[in-house]
DNA sequence: GGCCTGACTTTAG
DNA sequence: GCTAAAGCCAGGC
């Protein structure tokens, strides 16, 4: 088992399709440990190519935007996520519509 | 090499 | 519905 819990998530991560959002959780869960979302957020915040890994597609687990320390910040990341087609309400992603479903690739 | 912090989540009261 | 506490991984000092 080469893969670490660190190359899963950015795995899942880079997963993610355009249009599309995943929270923390299930991130953390897909990558094996369910509990360790604050873990997944580390990557994210010390995300080591931001082309390979597109945190901006990481949300809290009720859509919320959160972190992204990058210039703008929720704001620019809201706006990033809205040119790609994510649905949004209010200042939270539509989970409802626009939530990434690992199984969805699988299908 | 040990301790603390951090873009979180979930369960319990 | 809100507050409190525990659990995970990685990086910095």
């Amino acid at each position: 088992m080469n893969r670490s819990f660190r190359d899963k998530v950015y795995e899942v991560t880079h997963a993610i399709p355009k249009g599309k959002v995943a929270t923390y959780g299930q991130i953390a869960k897909l990558a094996g440990n369910p509990k360790a979302a604050r873990a997944v957020g580390l990557l994210m915040a010390k995300n080591p190519d931001l082309s390979t890994i597109p945190c901006h597609r990481v949300v809290g687990s009720d859509g919320s935007l959160t972190g992204y320390s990058g210039e703008g910040g929720l704001i620019k990341k809201k706006k990033m996520l809205e040119k790609e087609g994510v649905i949004f309400n209010e200042k939270k992603v539509s989970l409802a519509k626009s939530k990434f479903d690992y199984q969805s690739l699988l299908d």
